[in-house]
Order: structure tokens, then C-alpha cells, then sequence
DNA sequence: ACCTGAACACCGTTCAAGT
DNA sequence: ACCTGAACACCGTTCAAGT
């Protein structure tokens, strides 16, 4: 993370969208913690105060991160599909774009409506939902729900060391395994033998995909009920 | 949060579960960010370097707020019912017991496997989840799933404002759905129509209950696809 | 065995200046 | 308009002592 900003000269104007670049790479590679106001001073060559013409405070750069990530997201335009095909494919959005930083996603489950990007998820995520039938206030609740869910999903992502260098990081997985894998079998039996998985999955696109199907199964089953309750929908 | 520790006199012997129990106590009242190794000691009348007889370093003080609050959870003793009965069962124990402590909930997201209430909810979850007819792999994931939804959904619960006093509270949420429910309708008609619910609920008890009922829903829609492909298992 | 006390290298943030 | 420099009140953590 000496990056090509430490250079002597390298004097990029600074903004917000620059600092928040930066901090964002200083987690990649060395975690949440070492995002610091000083270390990003120091990385873009600048005295400690000099971010705070672009922040009011630290709270303000981590929403910033926040919006950064969310920001990359590309809502899809198409509205031929159904409501569950095209709420599978924006919750995959976000997914890939969380997936791209995880040592900074756990940012987002908190901050979603203090952005625009943030908020333009929302409203589609939302408007697909009533779409589906729900009424405004089960609209708000399982919105949230599905987007925090899946925040959490790349959050607690196995194997999502911070990644100090990659050799390192398979030693601390390899002793992870170890200590879940040699846990008493006798108290433990469905641990054990799930311990492979839960440190590092085998291929973590298919987990993901499990983690946005699970989100939607849960949201149909729930509509489901709806519908014998209420008259049904055209479904989408 | 100026306690009954905190008087002259009270030299309580220092141990474990004292310092997290008073470090839970802070960040009810103060929030999470109000956890620090010095105030804790100040709080029990004690010099900064004390607590670290009994914790190696703060990361090991979180661990062991995580491990207190799972150890609230009781698990069920009752085989009786059908699996997914149960399972709704123990998530809502789990969603009960982060709950009691919303401020702290948001460190069990990462810690479920590190202590032994953690690995022990995990198990059971594990155990369940095998009995609906999951091979090792999907129980891993899916019991990953339910358990980090549920963790996330009480850490982004909707007015878990740290709590400073009730009154500043209130102010803070009022601010904050006047800041939703005046977005532009025409951008944000949905989340304007939602404002209310995203903000705080008008009854947490069936938010949650929700919660738990789209995890179970979701599995039992993974469930019924993996049923048409294997061979069927018994309901029950 | 358990706690103290001084010290170190860091933080976020203020305020008043510089250019 | 944008950055600097010094300062303040706080952190987590070390090390060597005390009792």
C-alpha cells in the first residue's frame, strides 16, 4: 500500500472522491482498522488536517466509503423480466459490488439511505417489491432485510481475511480449519464436518448465488401467504 | 453510566465477566465506540493496565462480549417438533437475546465460531438444517445464512440509536424520518411511502418475527428444489 | 497472583495561521 | 480557497515494578 501516491511530487488534487480511493485501498490491503485520517494524509503526501477540508469527520469518510461502494453498482434497466428475476439480479449487483472491497463492506449495512447511489438501490429494490404485491410497510421491512442480509453474507465472507500478504493469509485459514476440524466430534458433530465450508467455500460465486436465492425463496414464501389472505396479483 | 462501580470503595474482584459485563453496560448507555480498555478500568476503579490480566488485548474484550451475549441464548430441549418449527425457535432466541444489547449486537456478526455458546447455537442450527435434508456443504452455507441475516438485521434495526437520553433520542429519529420523507417523491416515490417503517417500526416484536419467517421460508424454498432432484425425505 | 505507574507511539480534532 | 503547524485530550499497549 506504498502506493504510487507515497511518491514524492505526486501532488493529485485533492477531493473527496481521491481520498476515499485511497482509504478504500489501504483497506484492501491492510483492513478496516489501518484507515486512519493521518494514514491518508501521510499516503497522499499532505498534513493530517488537510482531509478535513473535504470531511467533517471520520464518520463522514466512512460514509463516503459507503457510497463509493454502492456507487458501483449498474441498476439494470430491462423491466421485461419478472419482479424475481429482476430483484435476483440487483441484489447479485450488489453482491459483486461489495465482493470487490470486503474489508470495508460491513461499512455499507448501516448506511445504505445516506447516499444516493445508496438510495436509488432502495428505491429499486423497493419498487420491485410492490411490484410483487407487498403493501408499503412490508415493503420497508423486507427491502431492508434482503439488502442487509446480503451486506452481511460479503461481510462475514469465508475466508475473508484482511490480507496482509496471501502466503499469511492461508496460513491463518489453514489454522482456522484446524481448530474447527478438530473440535470434539462427539459435541460438535455438524461442525466438524461443515468445517471445510465454513472457513473458505469451495467456490464462493456459488455461495453467493445460494445467499441471493435463499433471500428471494424467503421473500416468495412470505408472498405466498400474502396471497391467500389478500386477492392475488397478476404474477410478474 | 456513572454506575455503582464507579463509586470509592466498590473493588468488586475484577475477573472476566465483570469487565464485559461492564463494557456491555457502557455501550448500552454510550455506544459501542464508548468501549475502551481506560474507561472500562476508570469505571471499575481500577489503572488502564488492569483489565489486561484478563484479556490478551481489546480483541479479546469484543470476543468476549460476543460470547456473553450468545451465551443468553437457551437452546430448546424439545425434539418434538418439526425442523423448521425448531429452527424458527432458536432464531428467534438469537434475535431475543442480541436485542437485550443492540449497540454491542453488531460484534457477533464475526464471532459466532469463536466461543462456545456461539459454537454450540451453530450446532444446533447445523443439526437442524441436516435433519431437513441438507448434505454438509449447504448446511455450512445455509446455516451461515440464517445466522448472519438475523445478526445483521438487529444490528441495522430501524431506531437503534445509541441512546444518549430518550428525549435526544427521539429528536435524532424524528430528524431522520423527515430527512427520508422528504426526498423527491419523484425520485424515491417507495422509500417515501416506506419512510415511516424504515425508521423505526411500529412494533419491533413483528419486524422480527418477520425476519426469522423469510430465513425459514428461504431455506424451505432451497429445500423443495433440492427435493426434486434427490431423493425425498421425510417431512418432520 | 494481581495490580500499579510511567512511558511510547499512535489517534481524531481544535484553533490560529499561512499563501 | 486550500493547506500547514502546533497543540490537546484521548487511545492501545510495552515494560519494569510493586505488594
Amino acid at each position: 500500500m506504498t502506493s504510487s501516491n507515497s511518491e514524492a511530487g505526486s501532488r493529485i488534487h485533492l477531493n473527496r472522491d481521491v481520498i476515499v480511493r485511497c482509504a478504500i485501498a489501504i483497506a484492501d490491503a491492510e483492513g478496516i482498522d489501518a484507515i486512519t485520517i493521518r494514514r491518508l494524509a501521510q499516503e497522499l503526501n499532505v498534513t493530517a488536517m488537510a482531509p478535513y477540508r473535504h470531511f467533517r469527520d471520520k464518520e463522514d469518510l466512512l460514509n463516503g466509503i459507503a457510497e463509493q461502494l454502492l456507487a458501483e453498482i449498474d441498476l439494470p434497466k430491462t423491466i421485461s423480466r419478472t419482479w424475481d428475476q429482476e430483484l435476483a439480479q440487483v441484489l447479485s449487483q450488489l453482491v459483486a459490488a461489495l465482493r470487490l472491497h470486503p474489508n470495508v463492506a460491513e461499512l455499507v449495512l448501516t448506511r445504505v439511505l445516506l447516499s444516493t447511489p445508496g438510495l436509488s438501490l432502495a428505491e429499486h429494490v423497493f419498487k420491485l417489491l410492490t411490484d410483487a404485491g407487498f403493501q408499503s410497510e412490508q415493503v420497508g421491512q423486507i427491502g431492508s432485510y434482503a439488502l442487509s442480509s446480503l451486506v452481511a453474507l460479503v461481510t462475514t465472507q469465508p475466508g475473508a481475511v484482511t490480507n496482509p500478504d496471501p502466503e499469511f493469509r492461508d496460513a491463518l485459514l489453514r489454522k482456522k480449519r484446524i481448530s474447527l476440524a478438530s473440535l470434539s466430534p462427539r459435541h460438535y458433530p455438524h461442525i466438524v464436518a461443515a468445517a471445510d465450508t465454513l472457513v473458505s467455500c469451495t467456490d464462493d460465486d456459488s455461495y453467493y448465488a445460494l445467499g441471493v436465492k435463499l433471500v428471494i425463496e424467503g421473500i416468495k414464501g412470505i408472498r405466498s401467504d400474502l396471497s391467500t389472505q389478500t386477492a392475488s396479483i397478476c404474477d410478474g
